[in-house]
RNA sequence: GGAGAGGUGGCAGAGCGGUUGAAUGCGCCGGUCUCGAAAACCGGUAUGGCCUUUUGGUCAUCGGGGGUUCGAAUCCCCCCCUCUCCGCCA
């Protein structure tokens, strides 16, 4: 959430922001909202504390008349009922008037704060201006000795690439009609092999953050409240991504909903909380199961281990003090342990600076790393092969870019998908939870400010699978597994 | 699942229709005393909103929401959470 007197002190500040974004929200409308709401309850106030003057005045009077009251007879009770009548009156006048006000106040609302929930955060000055995903700028790449991303797999390795969806099926490791049979589409089974190299994966990125750089490890609930929803930034936005539980329509308890992302617990831990600045930055780190519903995905990545409901995730969050320049150290931070870890690898990727378009309402800021595919943006061809939708083109869907390898050969092609997102969001989630720190320590009488907030993938499973078995395929068609991965395979070298 | 007890300030804990934003203790901050420290004593110590140039004023908040009342931490309703006992069980 934005800060609701930065936004009336400055409003063409969130309407560019807004713009930039390429987000619809009237800010005129909620300026409006927002000064009607401050009349109508400056205007209450008032009678409020006119109303809580005047009670205290009559408390003791009427408990006095009271007293009385029990002692009286007969005439003397009509005379002290009138009294106490008419010292109830003046009040009763001013609870009417309250009331109405209340009405009016109750009208404007919910109006503004839905509107205030979807204002988003305004992009940072130095996030390139763009409309979708296509205008995102390439920072830099990486690629692993021996692997030339200016060439073909072919060119790299002397042989054809599998897609992962080819290799799965020949060697094993996964199982999508049973998964479908289980749990309907987009849905699949890892087995054995298969399931052993997602546990290894996360393992090893689990152990990476805790080891290596000290973070600490969270087992959190993936079944969380509204409020969690809300307070993170998923909701309202979101709210068609997320499963939803409907508790309440068996009458009982509130609706829950399955978090699309560990950063959800993560961040929810602390709400409502006022932090020991001494403890910041907090890091966090946790493996949880993910759940979306890919609504409006329909149709796209309908083959493979790219887009499912329901995946495992290892995720960093760092909540730090309020400071800009920690903000952009940690976010580099975030994604120098990314680098690191796909480096240990040998998977080559590259960094995406995300243009204002595809930022997300929450982010100041926010980068992607995406991950070479040498199996996908190739056409149906092969993925006829695995028995699939011979129709789509898994390549031209937001999310994955072709590579700019300039090559007609459609067998042959390769792109990038994106596997990591690294966002900055100042206090845009803070706000929302209600996080905050008291400046100058636990004892100190400064001002409580709110948390900044940061968070970043570190790996998620099966995704990253896909590259994994395709750039380290062999021509035999067995895969050899990295050798920062064997310590969690039972010393397994190779599969197939 | 059944029965009961409870949720109050950083913590513990009183209050159970009016003068209670809330006793008291602990903690914390400042001061007195001391060469210094401790002890003792004195004073201070919630969060958020709105109005105000400063000073200050005012409203809201006693798990959350709604209701009764001129007036609610206190009464009523719904929900959430915690604890105890019984039952069941990974």
């Amino acid at each position: 959430m934005i800060d609701l007197k930065a936004l009336r002190d400055d409003p063409e500040r969130f309407r560019e922001g807004a713009r930039r974004k390429n987000t619809d929200v009237d800010i005129d409308r909620l300026l409006e909202l927002d000064t009607r709401q401050r009349e109508l309850s400056t205007r209450q106030q008032e009678l409020k504390a006119e109303q809580n003057r005047l009670s205290k005045e009559m408390g003791p009077q009427i408990g006095r008349l009271i007293g009385q009251l029990k002692k009286a007879s007969g005439e003397q009770r009509g005379a002290i009922e009138r009294e106490v009548e008419q010292l109830k009156a003046g009040p009763q006048k001013l609870k009417e008037q309250i009331e109405e006000l209340d009405g009016q106040i109750a009208e404007i609302e919910p109006e503004l704060r839905e509107i205030l929930l979807r204002v988003p955060l305004p992009p940072d000055p130095d996030v390139p201006v763009g409309r979708s995903s296509e205008d995102n700028v390439e920072i830099r790449r990486w690629s692993s000795a021996g692997f030339d991303l200016a060439r073909l797999f072919e060119d790299n390795k002397g042989f054809s690439p599998k897609s992962h969806i080819e290799l799965v099926h020949e060697l094993g490791l996964a199982d999508f009609e049973r998964g479908v049979k289980l749990g309907g589409a987009r849905h699949y089974v890892l087995k054995g092999l298969g399931a052993r190299l997602h546990y290894a994966v996360l393992r090893y990125a689990m152990d990476f953050m805790i080891q290596k750089h000290g973070f600490t490890p969270m087992s959190v609930p993936v079944i969380v409240r509204e409020d969690m929803m809300v307070g993170t930034g998923f909701f309202p936005g979101g709210r068609d991504q997320a499963y939803h539980i409907e508790e309440t329509r068996r009458g009982a308890g509130e609706d829950l909903f399955l978090t699309g992302t560990g950063e959800v617990s993560l961040m929810g831990l602390h709400q409502g909380e006022i932090l020991d600045e001494a403890d910041l930055p907090l890091t966090y780190c946790t493996t949880s199961t993910c759940f979306r519903r890919e609504a409006g995905a329909a149709g796209k990545d309908t083959a493979g281990l790219y887009r499912i409901h329901q995946f495992d995730k290892v995720e960093q969050v760092v909540i730090l003090p309020a400071d800009e320049g920690e903000s952009r150290a940690w976010h580099q931070k975030m994604l120098g342990f990314v680098e690191a870890f796909l480096q240990s690898l040998e998977l080559p990727y590259r960094l995406l600076q995300c243009c204002t378009g595809d930022l997300g309402a929450k982010n100041a800021d926010m980068i992607d790393v995406e991950c070479w595919m040498p199996g996908r943006g190739r056409s149906a061809l092969r993925a006829d092969a695995s028995g699939n939708d011979a129709k789509q083109d898994i390549g031209s869907e937001s999310g994955a870019t072709q590579g700019d390898i300039g090559s007609e050969s459609r067998s042959t092609l390769g792109a990038f998908g994106e596997t990591h997102s690294a966002s900055r969001l100042y206090d845009y989630q803070c706000r929302r939870l209600n996080m905050r720190y008291r400046e100058g320590g636990e004892s100190g009488k400064g001002a409580t400010v709110f948390c900044h907030s940061l968070n970043n993938t570190v790996a998620a499973s099966p995704r990253i699978l896909i590259p994994l078995l395709e750039i380290h395929q062999n021509e035999d068609g067995s895969v050899t597994v990295p050798g920062a991965l064997r310590g969690y395979m039972g010393g397994i070298e190779r599969i197939g």
